[in-house]
DNA sequence: TAGTGGTCTAGACCACAGA
DNA sequence: CTGTGGTCTAGACCACTAA
């Protein structure tokens, strides 16, 4: 009776609407939910669904998109695994908001002794756009003399700085990335203004001597011990979207990780 | 046509067999697919299911406990996002063995500059069974005047200590732990020996600076910075179930955290 | 009371692995 | 070829929320 869904989902071009196939046919390699669920993540990168917005029932969309609503759900649970979207019974199913407090927190674990998120102000440094170097090649996994934003920006809890950060980041994923307010974000809201969805990130946590130039910066002595933090963001797709080198000067904070 | 599955499965011995309710009614608060993943942690910890063993297939088990393929499907996966099982096309589903590497390897975030996991030989300084103190009575959730064991011992990686590890375990969920081949597992092979289920665990990760006594024992020199390593282990039904603090020497090796 | 997501059922076919 | 897990369908009822 049925075969499966074909690859139009993810054949056809991002602004053509979404084709209801009448014959299926299993031309991707990918399941049919996993088709589906892509054109939501496409449809939140293209900005037809906005943050916090409401988005259609699953039976509203498993009829716009010619599957069942089993298949539907399957894909919306996807959805919301991969933190684009967040159901509530009775209410309905939202996008998330990446910019609001609870996501971006994702990607901040340095944290008070009473446990609370260190809540810092920004400062921008230097923000330049140059060729990649060596290490960003690697890191980034980007061919020689493309592009990269370089920002250095440290943060200040009460006034007193605690953290040096050295951002790199492809140009051609953040095209118009200039401005200090955006330098000033957080990789979270920085991807969502730019239509990038976040996946897993990974970090290296090893301990640091400030050299001179950054126990100046962060007002403490040559030689104080400090958490270096190299992380490399990937978006959902598992390209390399951030590298991050921190330096944190702990005190009596701590880094959190959390296992599930 | 079908009410709820009732409770029977939650609320029975742990030495009776499965009843299949012939009313189904929802007395219990949790949907049916959770109570069967009930059941089947239930198997592994009594032993009924040993590690690397094959399982009934999905349908078997359907029969068996009278509930949908559907809904058996979903407790299996649930199961497997415990890391209770493995399933693999075409062969069957395996009960996880927690003893091996792959598995161990979750809680052993020391990486070697080359990204291998540093496997380190161990040796126990001390073992004892004593009186809970006033941190642990807060960080394992006890009663003063409780029971645990605390064992102290050193990790070396060529001849070199690089970690010192203070844990402690409530006596009541580990009886019998009293060897010194037991006290040199990782957490997770030993709760597998006693039948006990691992969930979730968080880390706290700051500088320490080392004690003479310290130093002495990682031989390195007063004062040296070492990674101090906070983890708390809960079980699946989130009880606390192991406190760990250690002490690292890094020098050229990192901790390494992964988030999906 | 209407509409949403959450749970459950019954049964089909597809993809993979091993005898 | 047989049996396993993986995908998909169609449709029912439950539980929650808000008007």
């Amino acid at each position: 009776m049925h075969n499966y869904q074909d690859a139009q989902l993810l054949d056809q071009s991002p602004d053509e609407p979404w084709q209801a196939p009448s014959a299926r046919r299993r031309l991707s390699s990918h399941p049919l939910y996993l088709q589906v669920r892509n054109v939501i993540a496409q449809r939140i990168t293209s900005g037809e669904w906005k943050p916090r917005m409401t988005i259609p029932s699953e039976s509203e969309l498993a009829r716009e998109f010619n599957v069942s609503v089993g298949t539907m759900r399957k894909a919306l649970d996807v959805a919301v695994s991969d933190r684009l979207l967040t159901r509530r019974q009775g209410r309905g199913t939202f996008v998330n908001d990446h910019s609001s407090t609870e996501h971006a927190a994702r990607y901040s674990n340095i944290r008070n002794p009473e446990d609370s998120h260190v809540r810092g102000e920004v400062t921008i440094v230097s923000i330049i756009e140059t060729s990649v170097n060596e290490t960003e090649v690697i890191r980034l996994r980007m061919r020689p003399k493309e592009r990269v934003h370089r920002i250095r920006r440290v943060w200040a809890s009460q006034g007193k700085p605690y953290m040096l950060e050295d951002l790199a980041m492809p140009a051609r994923l953040f095209p118009g990335l200039v401005s200090p307010e955006d330098a000033s974000l957080h990789i979270a809201p920085l991807a969502q203004k730019v239509g990038l969805l976040l996946g897993r990130h990974d970090e290296r946590i090893s301990i640091d001597k400030a050299a001179p130039d950054i126990a100046d910066v962060l007002k403490t002595d040559t030689g104080t011990p400090l958490l270096r933090l190299d992380r490399i963001v990937y978006s959902l797709q598992d390209v390399p979207v951030e590298w991050r080198l921190a330096q944190c000067l702990l005190e009596d904070r701590y880094y959190f990780a959390q296992y599930r």
